[in-house]
DNA sequence: CAATATGAGTGGCCAGACCACTTTCAAATT
DNA sequence: AATTTGAAAGTGGTCTGGCCACTCATATTG
């Protein structure tokens, strides 16, 4: 039985063990050498299971000093799976699209908590608007954290890692005007308008976008 | 410079190869031992690079036969993702809450464009609905391929597969009153209206879920 | 003609050997 | 005594060559 693929138990293994060890992200794991020893396998059998859970972004090797539990930072999936799954300019749209619901979403999700109302971080971002220091992308990453799910903002996370922050400018002066209304109605729990608004201001994004050109 | 990660490379090489060549999914790619000649990097190497394409579930590979592309079906990435980065129950609310905002996102797609209600599919639903062969999964897979965003399509198949399918059971007699407003809903383009009664849908099987138990 | 044996090709796995790099710490120098 | 230096140990990165288990097409045999 267990009939070949012996580097998948390697990896359901190395899972376990870094449960029990209780290993925390940044910690470092045992080296190739004793891994190997401790699990009866060969090196370079180990070595595929290790590189596998890399290109993962699971766990981060440095030359010399040793593997580490990965910070969750560095995901060679978003290269990886870009290129494979995602090929022709429909995907590129459908990145937008997907990334644009799930940041609808969490504004729903913020609207529907009264707590996270009161918090009055908006006011926050108003002035940031002002003095031109506000940037989309800051304000979205904060909304997604606010929102709770960590899958969602997970997945936005990546979606934004590979459609590139190229919106990350600053905002051209024309733009406020959109940008106030999602502060007011996110500030009011007025969760419509908020959707609206934020979806208007998408749009002029996106529009603007198409004008710029795009990058490969 | 390009120092270390060569396996890396190789990723993007059998990338490369596989694009030029325009090698289909299914089809064969070159054993290992070609590749390591063509690509002038050891098997081991290689192999590293290989196992990892497979653990993403990008290549499928069979003893004594080969390795070939594969189609998109096998996703070890579910499992181990599951265990590394979903651990807390916390999570399951979570793919939980984002599958639904995948499928309601679907759905006011789908509303959108004319083209889709006229296709008279829901009545095919309908019917089923009746003669007790309607499944949600089934229905909701439909919605998922007709809103045409495939990227969406594709989270929502992980997610489908990580919670398991535990909601494929045939509906309950109570439950076809959830289920014809939304299909009426959908054949007359109403948005709102078919958004409202998906989720008080998606709220009785949750609560339903709930009391049955869950499974680990 | 059918059943069987053979051999070539393939992935799975392993042991051992270098290499390049980082860290450490004791010895040599100042 | 404080600093610099350098040798050694430990680590990941890579390659070689080998053996095994399995599949499949072909040739051999009954």
């Amino acid at each position: 039985m267990n009939q070949s693929k012996r580097y998948l138990d390697i990896v359901k293994e190395i899972r376990d063990m870094i449960r029990q060890e209780k290993i925390k992200p940044g910690d470092r794991i045992p080296s190739e050498r004793e891994l190997a020893e401790k699990l009866q396998v060969g090196r370079s059998t180990l070595r595929e299971a290790l590189r596998s859970l890399e290109l993962l972004g699971l766990i981060e090797t440095r030359r010399g000093e040793g593997t580490f539990l990965s910070d969750h930072r560095n995901h060679q999936l978003v290269e990886v799976l870009s290129t494979f799954i995602l090929q022709d300019n429909k995907s590129r749209e459908d990145v937008w699209e997907t990334r644009l619901m799930h940041e609808i979403s969490a504004i729903q999700s913020i609207c529907e908590n009264k707590a996270l109302a009161d918090l009055r971080i908006w006011d926050s971002f108003k002035v940031k608007l002002q003095d031109e220091s506000f940037q989309r992308d800051d304000f979205v990453r904060e909304m997604m954290v606010l929102s709770g799910n960590r899958l969602s903002l997970k997945i936005w996370f990546l979606l934004h890692q590979y459609s590139g922050s190229s919106y990350s400018e600053e905002v051209a002066e024309d733009e406020k005007d959109l940008v106030y209304p999602v502060l007011d109605a996110l500030e009011n729990q007025q969760e419509e308008k908020a959707v609206q608004a934020f979806k208007a201001w998408s749009e002029w994004i996106e529009k603007r976008r198409m004008q710029n050109g795009d990058n490969s």
